[in-house]
DNA sequence: CTGAATCCTTTACGATACTG
DNA sequence: CAGTATCGTAAAGGATTCAG
């Protein structure tokens, strides 16, 4: 499906890029897969995510938002209501998400590994 | 696979996060995916992945060498020839990473046309 | 050819305080 | 509850120069 692997180029205007500048930031993989388990409000994403600030995690959310990716629902209620789930193309963009999620967990004891040297390094 | 989607903790020390941690940067992808079709040298990296900087390309280099990803071989000659290639670990780490090129380019006009989008947002 | 070293800019991120 | 605003730090990345 990906055309000649033996030529291609991998810069600015080729999908993998365009790919990773839509999901490959610190935040985006762990919030669309807490996502892809159904509809969340703000503070299922604090407390899912421990160490995500609020800051990041808004900016994360509105950037999603403006790409086309999640849906955001507010109800005008007190104390404010706020739900985030995912469009079609959000429910399509989260498989190979997952599938990086899925390795993770299957790997989990070498990424361990690696995880703990590399900290040493520093 | 992954124990209980509802509720997990994306945390510093999920597999996710280490995942992230070690794939999950501008350049890696890109030079993974580019070892997945076999043995490559310096100069190959900069010439298939324009806009990489040498000091972006060795760095990312020697940081998967050191965590056990790629092989790096170094021939005595002059001029001096070095080559890159996948350890069996780094061979089982690209196929989600292949997964994600898969997708984007299966879905490259909708990401397309995203992009664009984000562009103008500037 | 394959880097290393340096300097510099930009971006990402985190902490905190405040608000309807 | 769900943010916004501001400030400050740290990390990432780029450009350039030099070298075996």
């Amino acid at each position: 499906m990906v055309p000649n692997n033996k030529q291609i180029l991998l810069g600015a205007n080729c999908p993998m890029r365009q790919m990773l500048d839509l999901v490959g930031d610190k935040w985006t993989p762990p919030v669309l897969y807490l996502l892809s388990s159904g509809t969340k409000r703000y503070t299922d994403f604090q407390r899912r995510i421990p160490g995500i600030s609020k800051k990041m995690l808004t900016q994360t959310l509105r950037r999603l938002e403006s790409a086309g990716v999640v849906n955001r629902t507010v109800y005008p209620i007190v104390p404010p209501k706020v739900e985030y789930n995912l469009t079609p193309f959000g429910e399509k963009l989260i498989e190979p998400i997952a599938g990086l999620a899925e390795w993770a967990w299957q790997n989990q004891e070498e990424l361990k590994l690696i995880y703990e040297r590399q900290k040493l390094k520093v």
